[in-house]
DNA sequence: TTCCAGGCGTATC
DNA sequence: GATACGCATGGA
């Protein structure tokens, strides 16, 4: 892995990395885009971008920048602001699947029609690999809702914490408690999920080394955790690339694209083929 | 007004 | 095991 401290940044020059398809896919909810005026902008001393976000892994902050090199080159450089090497190695290295050769993966997707379509409509896409425990809250939160409700009870969950809540203090909370979040029917399941960890009765460093098929029937011991918000757990909170969640649009790629099954080229990882193709779907319509 | 959103629990057959 | 329905909330 390549990258340059440069004062608190930290820089790196990325193909196959683009901010509004990775942060901005419907796998994370606490990225948001910023403008070139705003206060954040202004921070990043006077370095040119194209576009920047700033979000949170768990209670992490970070702003990200992205310009692109030159006018016909595909890559990017990115730039970390404000951070640390220390934070850079231990947490978003990782969180950003640095270690991952994207280029590799999308070469043997591509070896069918619809996973190639997928990957050159947004070949920016990457998996992030998300925090457990916040991943299965958000997805708890995902179900028969739509990402920008998504967003702001996330959104309100933290503000109210102060950053986002640990399962002790989410198991401390009851219904009516939880009402500021307007989250709906799923607040009491967000109560047992928090409930069911604090009490040690799940653990989900436990669950991340059991083979699949044992972590999600453990998940879905949690009241409001069925297949598809345990194959997210798994997905973006414990990087199980063999994970593929189902929903309303993976159904309909499904349907007319896949009538008799996935490729064999996606083996192993339709997970992160599953995040081309929601992207896709969702997308190609407009 | 009705329909829908990164579904799930429950009742019923 | 399959299918039908209700569920909180808010935007289109």
């Amino acid at each position: 892995m390549n990258y340059k401290v440069n004062g608190s940044d930290i820089v790196l020059i990325q193909r196959d990395f683009d901010l509004d398809e990775t942060l901005d896919c419907g796998q994370a909810f606490r990225w948001e885009r910023i403008n070139k005026d705003s206060r954040e902008a202004v921070s990043m001393s006077g370095i040119e971008f194209d576009k920047a976000y700033k979000g949170y892994r768990l209670n992490t902050p970070l702003l990200i920048s992205q310009r692109k090199i030159g006018k016909n080159s595909d890559e990017s450089q990115i730039t970390l602001h404000n951070t640390s090497e220390g934070d850079f190695l231990e947490i978003w290295a990782d969180y950003f699947d640095l270690e991952t050769d994207y280029s590799a993966l999308k070469r043997e997707f591509s070896s069918d029609d619809t996973m190639s379509s997928a990957c050159k409509f947004a070949p920016g896409i990457r998996m992030l690999k998300q925090d457990k425990w916040e991943a299965l809250c958000s997805f708890i939160i995902s179900q028969n809702n739509n990402i920008p409700r998504i967003k702001g009870i996330i959104s309100r969950l933290c503000g109210h914490y102060g950053g986002f809540p640990s399962y002790d203090e989410l198991a401390e909370e009851s219904v009516e408690s939880l009402a500021f979040l307007r989250a709906g029917f799923r607040a009491k399941y967000l109560i047992d999920a928090a409930k069911k960890l604090s009490e040690g009765e799940l653990d989900l460093d436990d669950i991340a080394s059991m083979d699949l098929e044992s972590a999600r029937k453990s998940l879905m011991t949690i009241k409001g955790v069925g297949p598809k918000v345990a194959e997210c757990a798994l997905l973006y909170g414990m990087y199980r690339t063999d994970a593929f969640p189902i929903d309303v649009w993976i159904k309909r790629v499904m349907a007319e694209y896949y009538p008799n099954g996935l490729p064999d080229c996606i083996k192993g990882k339709e997970g992160i083929a599953q995040q081309y193709l929601f992207h896709y779907i969702r997308n190609i319509e407009k």
